[in-house]
DNA sequence: ATGGCATGGATACCATGA
């Protein structure tokens, strides 16, 4: 079973590029962010012809998550716990049921946080916190879990072209590196670094600069796996080739192969 | 070329992002 993520940076104007990666890649679960509509904005029927079901969490302009999935998506259910007054559209949960189990996949869009002498920030530390404790519930069950997205989060000096330029920044700074490695701690694996130790292996180039060009990327589209998921990876990669298409979203796709029985 | 952006949604620029 293939599961994926990716940051399309809106919907609407990514689907050309959406529809050619999901043929190559054939992923059986998506997790979309900032898809950036509604949800009846949501260019659903051209993704459903691809033979995917799909759930979203939109809202106008901003933010926005969506889950395909080529198995029937059960107990599709947006926000993230832990503060009702958060309209953020930024969390979708699904549940596929296989012959060997189910599989919970969480699709996530994580705040960037910056300026971090803001609200913004505080913001981001308390999304955080609340993920941890949505974290530690799930882990409960003993489950194959996946948190996938886009987590804002650069969690190590390799996964950046230039460290020193980022200390400051709300994607790097240590109170930040520290809450994702509370995630880790809980006995989540981060999937690319469970397969290399290599650096560079960036999923984010800034529009801005040159950066593509220059590869000054950062890696903050991630894969948590819980336990049982994590002993049944057998592979993990990043589209690189998807950031040099025409108008290209700034993200790419990362997946994951688990050996889990189909349905 | 010595500075290099993209998006949506109100326009005839702005907020947001990372």
């Amino acid at each position: 079973m293939r599961i994926a993520t990716w940051n399309v940076n809106s919907v609407r104007q990514r689907l050309d590029h959406l529809l050619v990666w999901l043929k190559d890649c054939a992923p059986d679960i998506v997790c979309l962010q900032e898809i950036k509509c509604v949800d009846e904005a949501f260019p659903r029927e051209a993704i459903e012809a691809l033979g995917y079901n799909v759930v979203t969490h939109g809202q106008k302009t901003f933010n926005g998550v969506a889950l395909l999935s080529k198995y029937p998506l059960e107990e599709a259910t947006p926000r993230l716990a832990g503060d009702d007054d958060d309209l953020h559209a930024r969390f979708i949960e699904g549940v596929v049921s296989l012959k060997t189990g189910v599989v919970r996949v969480a699709c996530l869009y994580l705040p960037n946080g910056n300026p971090p002498e803001t609200e913004k920030y505080t913001y981001k530390l308390k999304w955080m916190s609340r993920l941890l404790e949505y974290s530690k519930e799930r882990l409960k069950t003993e489950e194959p879990l996946i948190l996938a997205g886009d987590f804002n989060v650069i969690p190590a000096p390799r996964d950046v072209h230039n460290p020193a330029a980022w200390v400051g920044d709300a994607l790097f700074k240590p109170q930040t590196r520290e809450s994702f490695q509370a995630l880790l701690g809980l006995g989540l694996t981060d999937a690319l670094r469970a397969v290399t130790d290599a650096p560079s292996q960036y999923t984010f180039w800034d529009y801005q600069a040159g950066a593509w060009q220059k590869n000054w990327g950062i890696r903050i589209d991630h894969l948590l796996l819980s336990p049982q998921a994590a002993d049944r990876l057998t592979g993990v990669g990043i589209n690189k080739h998807v950031r040099a298409w025409e108008k290209p979203s700034d993200h790419v796709p990362v997946w994951i192969d688990l050996d889990l029985a189909a349905a």
